[in-house]
DNA sequence: CCATATTACGGCATGCGTAACGATC
DNA sequence: GATCGTTACGCATGCCGTAATATGG
């Protein structure tokens, strides 16, 4: 069993069942890929793809478990890597963290400006996406740290850290009727059309649970990704817009008015969640204490002797 | 990066830093050996053995990490050849249970019995030790399940079944005065020298726990790592006995009389543990069910998806 | 007929083994 | 001086790349 027996495989699959397509990316040749594969396939006794004369067209049940456990090779390799560079003391590499927009926008700035300066040879990446993906691409080791709400803790792959608690404020237009009222009341809602985030967001779920459980029905107009956009409509006047208290600006939303609905829903926690078989390089450690000064080097390692 | 090199560190690692010894167990020869791990070094641009001279006395602190994840490697790359056996067909392998002496002596041999009627072809082998080792070898890779009491469900690479719970029983020659006593009490152990399992034993500091609470000093004149053992030593008229239920055999241990602990002990609960990563070969869930028939096929599937 | 996988074959790099060397205990 | 690790060198294996062939859409 070579190591590139793995890598073929690996790329293969995810170019969509093309060999020449894998070859390309992997920049060397066809038939080179065809061959490896095939002393693979005949080395473990089985077929790993399904093929219709020379057409490769499906993967066969052991071969997606072999992919799946391949994966997990080549990504344990990479650990050894890390390994290598932390240790010659070369601080470079990349730091990809998978984000939503909320956390990317208005959370992660300072922690990442903070972080650039102190490890200028660390290449950064953001991947943004919905707390779904973000989990996805944690747990297959696209990304190195994920930050998103909720979601993130219920993959079984990844130990999560709580980072911070957070709760949601209403926003409207300056003189809005609203601003007058003493307290906001969930009633007030279904009295003006609403625009919030999307469904498929968590934090949703325990807002649409909230109205569900007062019996109250928001007349919701508008579902969008981000808070940018819903605060873009709120402008226009189409609605009141629900975001996450964070995600006003004083003075950058000046024509807007912030009224604060912490007494009306519970706290969500943004959790920071990793793989449980991650090589803790050091810039890992320093940059979820930026994010999170309660997190020293030792509380993380704490987290993870409990949980791997 | 080359498989071998991983094979080579590990096994130099395991012979007590010896290349010599490495490259006789692997079947190569020493240089060979010795370059590759320095080829290895040289690319990961650190040492993993501490040298002196040319003698290996050390491994370095990276080198500690390096060997962790490239057992983790080997064991992945394991789960890969044994998917390669399972599915082609060849129900064939070994199958190792590290267990402790009670397990083995009284509640495995019925179940593999069973299993080397059903699967003439996979080679059984019993590692026979504490639950710490038990624990150890599951975790390492060295054993495919360990059966243990308590201790198994701590280490976190792993995952547990409750398999069947047990209480202890009083052993007593034929005659002895506790025969005569309506219901055994804690305060009954005092007034006889106490004969049972070793402290290293789970189990035994649930007992030690209870003897505790209750104020009761028991007189343990001898510990003993078996049930056997301490049998034995009942039987010499040298003290009563306090084993695992299950541990004494009507016909067998004619000579004793058996009284029931269980409303003075908590019930203790035999665990089957598994690494989160191995692969589940059929066979293998097929011994757990016969060991444990409340876990069938799906229902051991469940618990992996809950736990990994 | 084009795209794509497999087969055939030659060059080349890499790993292995023997022999020699050097160092440590 | 014996054991053990490293260096040197020749050989064989096996991988890669080009060219040719077969097979599907």
């Amino acid at each position: 069993m070579k190591l590139h027996q793995l890598k073929y495989v690996h790329e293969v699959a995810r170019q969509g069942l093309s060999v020449s397509a894998a070859a390309e990316t992997l920049h060397t040749s066809q038939p080179g890929v065809s061959k490896q594969i095939q002393l693979f396939e005949e080395e473990l006794n089985l077929q790993i793809f399904q093929r219709n004369g020379k057409r490769l067209t499906g993967i066969t049940m052991p071969g997606q478990i072999i992919l799946k456990l391949a994966a997990n090779v080549m990504f344990e390799l990479d650990n050894i890597k890390r390994v290598g560079d932390e240790f010659s003391k070369v601080e470079s590499g990349t730091l990809t963290i998978a984000t939503t927009h909320t956390q990317a926008r208005y959370k992660l700035p300072a922690a990442i400006q903070q972080f650039m300066l102190a490890y200028p040879q660390v290449k950064l990446n953001l991947h943004q996406g919905n707390p779904t993906q973000v989990t996805d691409w944690v747990a297959t080791g696209e990304a190195d740290i994920g930050i998103a709400t909720e979601s993130i803790g219920q993959e079984p792959r990844l130990v999560c850290l709580p980072c911070y608690e957070w709760n949601r404020s209403l926003v409207v237009p300056k003189g809005h009727p609203l601003t007058q009222a003493p307290l906001l009341s969930l009633q007030d809602f279904a009295h003006y059309p609403l625009i919030t985030y999307d469904f498929a967001f968590t934090g949703s779920t325990t807002v649409s649970k909230v109205f569900h459980d007062a019996g109250v029905t928001p007349n919701v107009v508008l579902t969008a990704i981000d808070a940018d956009v819903i605060k873009t409509y709120v402008n226009l006047g189409l609605g009141i817009g629900l975001i996450a208290s964070m995600a006003f600006d004083e003075k950058r939303d000046e024509s807007l008015v912030r009224l604060d609905c912490s007494h009306l829903f519970p706290q969500s926690t943004t959790y920071l969640g990793m793989r449980k078989d991650t090589f803790m390089r050091g810039y890992l450690y320093d940059f979820i204490s930026m994010l999170s000064p309660q997190f020293n080097r030792s509380a993380i390692d704490e987290v993870f002797k409990i949980t791997r």
